[in-house]
DNA sequence: TTTAATGCAAACTATTTGCATCACC
DNA sequence: GGTGATGCAAATAGTTTGCATTAAA
């Protein structure tokens, strides 16, 4: 099979570049469509989208479930935990948190063999925790 | 306000005892509504689904999501882990592997109030691992 | 001319809600 | 009679897919 020369790719393009720039972290669809919006003048939902997916397989970015009910992504290199707010949905990163070694002590608990595992705290961002100051939720 | 006498409530009271029983863990709505039908001989999803969401207020029950795209419930006061096999979706638990003290490191390092966390594993079942031998996924 | 990338609209999945009904206090 | 629990069906949200169009190799 006989690879063909690379036709441009407007949409694709730009979403692997707002994934790349690390500009933001844990792009929802509509996010990662809004900024492409405002490079491109427009771009539709399912093209993002579908981006997003063949940047998946290529294994350049990894899809997060943040428990908010929507597909987050980010690189895939880059690999860390986070925190949502479970009041105004903001997400952040947390680095040097790992939980290194639990993927053998799970091997032996339970016999499944870990490849990758997801971690996101909820709780409340500054704001919000600012917002509710005598109680929690 | 005056309270009035209680009224028999199959359906919720089903999910409830389900829930309680220990019998399995992150329970699906399908598979309560399943269970719930195997027991009373029938049930609507929203009964079952409105079950859940008065447990869930009530504090008896929290909701997962453990990124399988379906929400799963399980009592409250039992937190744990959970493994998903990538490949059948079969959850298993996992139990004495917490992140003790991630809570505070957290706070001190992104100023979020951390209120709970989820934590899923993935990778494969036994089953499943034991049935592609040479590759990963 | 061939075909990859895109847009549009419809399909799909899981959840959530509105409303009528029924049965019990 | 009043009301809480339920079932039915429609609405919703987010994602996914089918198909026609466009434009570049």
């Amino acid at each position: 099979m006989i690879r063909n020369v690379p036709r441009p790719s407007p949409v694709t393009d730009e979403v692997k570049k707002l994934l790349l720039s690390g500009g933001r972290h844990a792009w929802s669809l509509e996010e990662l469509l809004e900024a492409v919006r405002g490079t491109l003048g427009g771009a539709d939902y399912s093209s993002v989208f579908r981006a997003t997916v063949a940047l998946e397989q290529a294994g350049v970015i990894e899809r997060l479930d943040l428990g908010d009910g929507r597909s987050h992504y980010e690189l895939r290199d880059d690999h860390h935990e986070h925190v949502r707010c479970e009041s105004c949905g903001r997400i952040a990163e947390v680095r040097g948190c790992v939980v290194d070694d639990a993927g053998e002590r799970i091997q032996s608990k339970t016999g499944f063999v870990v490849n990758s595992h997801q971690i996101v705290f909820i709780g409340l961002c500054p704001d919000c925790a600012a917002a509710r100051p005598a109680r929690a939720v």
